[in-house]
RNA sequence: GCGAGGAUGGCGGAAUUGGCAGACGCACUGGAUUUAGGAUCCAGCCCCGCUCAGGGAUGGGGGUUCAAAUCCCCCUCCUCGCACCA
């Protein structure tokens, strides 16, 4: 008899359903927050999507059976470019796509079996969910976090918008579809100051614990603290000093010029009116126009100003260029020029002719200016360098930060490669910022009363200008100002879609509140979340840094008392088909639901569950589903063949022809639920296909062989749940397996009594010996040398020694 | 360039963390059963060696150890992240 899929799924689906298995309790007693990241609603969903799911759910119906009060939700990420894009050469509203994409994808994963909390499903572009993210806008507004300037940003000409620096992926455009080079455009942008939080958000990554190394490592990297100093130096021919930083002050004597970068607002100041300005005036306007990648990948190059900086320790007069390897955006902007200790500025002083100038050098050898390749940037011992000649340079910077801060000329100081998260998008399908311009009252913030700031519908051409769409929309741009009921305008833009994502995983938590995003005490109950499971690591300087800061501008704010949002967290790798990752773009996705139709939610998912660890790559393959397929209808029939004899009781008497087998099952049991905690899936289901297989292969089927089937049935409930729940009612179970008690391993059966001991010699084995129980050391070793192998193999050697690892392994030594 | 991870049969992948390398699955081969099967069951399946006895194998080279896929050093290749951050 085969397993039929379609009628056996559907029938457990829609009693889970009726059942409200899955809605999480309103006062959790012992709460389990498990989330898998949301999701874009590309289209319907493909297999590749179903990885992420599945292994979630596998969590989730675990952690059910063990006492749980689960509540694993799930929502849709649903403003975002793809949509509008799809409006420009469709013609479909952006709104009509995505709730389609929902709609059409919420039923597939239905057809999974996931045990989701359907009752929480968010949808963030919804005006009850985006309403709260106009919201979260107001209250960074309110704290000082969101800001409006004028700033060089990236931007993007294949999307028409600027972008976050986390959405610029080596000079070029995050999305997979666009890849466009970022240009640098000067605009007048919403800002949140992420950066304030540079420090706590690096200090805290020590509380997580349970974060993969690799995404910490990333996010350290990502924030990039730098110790250094600041250092002022005056400019002889003005009345101005510029600030420096640097990492290494203990080089200041190195100093043979100094740098600004070409958008640094104090340029103009150094030229006007100078024989030089037409030509660095020249300079700058090409660097503006610059890609990054383009100044990153020619040759260091810059122009004088004319002017020089007064070294505030030496007293040395060194000239002042404008260079486009200086970027404004970090420091102050303005470099010293140690040529000697550092490949940038040994490059550029090579190319202008500038003198280099050794002040450091290796503990162990001298280092002569003249025959210098390439910069000595190590530590070493400092030379040239006034008082502080012969000092260690470790020593050095001290004692050079020391010095400058009692002259004033400089102090210790911090600096992060962290920038400030831009969030304006000069794109229609967004939430809209909630911000209004009154010709009189100025920048207003829309009164929290009138939130939402209703994203209007009526609109046609989402072609991108450079602007956002909405600024056409005149009844939407054009308002009167709350306070003094004059003219006003309401921002053109709408967010970033990061920012909806950076706080979804509250909404759950009270999903249908309309006083507030989420009442305290719901936040209370669940927060923090226990293991959140995320689609690789792609998102760790993206998403898992926003969410991140959000969740500790919430907890500063007083509405949650976490400042961490995720206790655990566990990165998935994706699906390849054919080496590439599988997605419809890519035109290599296998449809869920087509696939669930042929083979079933549960051959899907052992399929996908066996294939590879969790945290790897999987390459799918077809011949994997012919696998799972079997399994599935191996079990079926080792029940439906044995459904009278299958004991829902530990055996009381274990025969002495299945007692192997009750130590299997057992040891099983153990294996499984070890494997379930640590997500390591593919060998938990290994274990079950071996004891399927010794179960197969049983003569006696008596009370320890029934207890075997009833096991396999109850491990099997978080991978193939409907065929478990099946069969639980098969062998006369009531309701879902859902609602049992996990299984325990029986501690007094777990090991063989005779125990195979390997005999090595020379560290090669050569013979085994069969023992019931332990031995002492010299028993075994003189049955070991009554051996016929060993003897053939110790003869005419003398035994040098012998090594005996308990139970294991006997090493014979000879010579 | 910097940082992280990886390389194990024809393939996906195991290996209790230093103790029998290749669990489990796929593919393949043989047998049984079947009107038939791309169904099912049983068995075989790293390489060399006719068989036995052996020997060789975890990207390559060296080392530590009674014992190394696992620890240390050097090299090659692959994947990912960052990349003028002063």
């Amino acid at each position: 008899m085969q397993f039929d899929h379609s009628k056996v799924e559907k029938k457990w689906q829609e009693y889970w359903k009726e059942k409200g298995l899955f809605r999480a309790a309103a006062k959790p007693r012992n709460k389990f927050y498990n989330l898998v990241m949301f999701a874009y609603p590309s289209g319907d969903i493909h297999m590749g999507h179903c990885k992420n799911y599945l292994i979630g759910d596998v969590y989730a119906r675990y952690m059910m059976r063990r006492g749980f009060d689960v509540l694993h939700p799930f929502g849709w990420d649903a403003f975002g470019l793809p949509a509008e894009n799809q409006a420009i050469k469709l013609g479909i509203h952006p709104e009509k796509w995505t709730l389609e994409n929902i709609q059409i994808s919420d039923e597939s994963l239905k057809l999974l079996g996931i045990s989701y909390d359907w009752d929480r499903e968010v949808i963030t572009c919804l005006p009850e969910y985006y309403k709260w993210t106009q919201w979260m806008f107001l209250l960074l507004y309110s704290r000082g976090l969101a800001y409006k300037k004028e700033a060089y940003v990236n931007w993007c000409p294949g999307c028409q918008t600027v972008l976050a620096n986390e959405q610029v992926i080596e000079g070029r455009c995050y999305r997979a579809n666009c890849q466009s080079i970022i240009e640098k455009r000067k605009l007048n942008q919403w800002f949140f100051r992420i950066t304030d939080y540079a420090e706590r958000l690096l200090d805290d990554l020590d509380k997580l614990g349970g974060w993969p190394d690799n995404v910490k490592t990333m996010q350290r990297n990502w924030i990039g603290k730098s110790d250094g100093c600041d250092i002022a130096f005056k400019v002889a021919e003005r009345e101005t000093r510029f600030k420096v930083f640097t990492t290494r002050p203990d080089t200041i004597y190195g100093v043979t010029f100094m740098s600004i970068a070409p958008e640094h607002p104090a340029v103009d100041d150094l030229i006007k009116g100078t024989t030089y300005e037409q030509e660095v005036r020249r300079y700058v306007q090409e660097a503006t126009k610059k890609t990054e990648r383009e100044r990153t990948e020619k040759e260091k190059d810059g122009v004088a100003t004319g002017c020089h900086a007064i070294n505030p320790l030496s007293g040395e007069m060194v000239p002042i260029y404008v260079a486009d390897y200086v970027l404004l955006e970090y420091g102050s902007g303005v470099v010293m020029g140690v040529p000697a200790h550092d490949e940038r500025d040994f490059q550029f002083a090579k190319k202008y002719e500038l003198p280099i100038k050794v002040v450091i050098k290796p503990p162990d050898s001298e280092l002569h200016a003249a025959s210098m390749t390439e910069s000595y940037e190590e530590t070493g011992i400092m030379v040239d360098s006034g008082e502080f000649t012969g000092l260690d340079s470790k020593q050095g910077i001290r004692a050079v930060t020391e010095v400058l801060t009692k002259k004033q000329m400089g102090g210790a100081s911090v600096n992060y490669r962290l920038k400030d998260w831009l969030i304006s998008r000069q794109r229609y399908w967004g939430a809209p910022i909630p911000i209004i311009y009154c010709e009189k009252c100025g920048l207003l913030p829309v009164p929290e009363k009138d939130l939402p700031v209703l994203l209007p519908k009526d609109v046609t051409d989402f072609v991108p200008k450079g602007k956002s769409p909405l600024a056409a929309v005149e009844d939407f741009i054009n308002i009167e100002c709350p306070n003094c009921r004059g003219k006003a305008k309401r921002d053109a833009d709408t967010m970033d879609t990061f920012v909806c994502s950076s706080w979804y995983f509250l909404r759950y938590l009270d999903a249908h509140n309309e006083e507030e995003f989420c009442a305290k005490e719901n936040a209370d109950r669940w927060l923090p979340i226990d293991q959140y499971i995320g689609g690789g690591s792609e998102h760790a300087t993206g998403h898992l840094i926003y969410f991140r800061f959000l969740t500790k501008v919430l907890f500063d704010a007083g509405y949650i008392s976490t400042d961490e949002p995720a206790n655990n967290l566990f990165n998935l790798g994706m699906v390849l088909k054919d080496g590439e990752v599988m997605s419809k773009s890519k035109g290599n996705a296998i449809p869920a639901r087509q696939f669930i139709n042929k083979h079933g939610a549960d051959v899907a998912r052992i399929t996908i569950l066996f294939a590879a660890p969790p945290e790897r790559e999987m390459e799918w393959s077809d011949e994997g589903v012919t696998g799972a397929e079997r399994f599935i209808n191996r079990m079926y029939r080792l029940v439906t063949d044995n459904q009278e004899i299958i004991s829902k009781q530990r055996p009381t008497h274990i025969a002495e022809d299945n007692e192997e087998l009750y130590i299997k099952i057992n040891q099983t049991i153990r294996k499984v639920t070890r494997d379930l905690q640590s997500f390591k899936y593919n060998t938990a289901i290994a274990a079950l296909w071996e004891l399927m297989n010794a179960l197969y292969l049983t003569k006696n089927h008596d009370a320890v062989f029934g207890f075997g089937i009833y096991a396999m049935v109850h491990l099997l409930s978080p991978f193939a749940p409907h065929l478990s729940d099946e069969l639980w009612s098969l062998i006369g179970g009531d309701g879902s397996l859902m609602k049992q008690p996990w299984l325990e391993h029986d501690d007094k059966h777990m090991k063989s009594k005779a125990t195979t001991i390997v005999i090595q010699i020379n560290g090669k084995v050569r013979s085994h010996i069969e023992v019931v129980g332990s031995i002492p050391e010299d028993k075994l070793r003189k049955m070991a040398f009554d051996d016929e192998r060993v003897k053939r193999h110790i003869e005419g050697k003398n035994v040098k020694k012998t090594i005996y690892v308990p139970n294991k392994i006997l090493n014979i030594v000879v010579q």
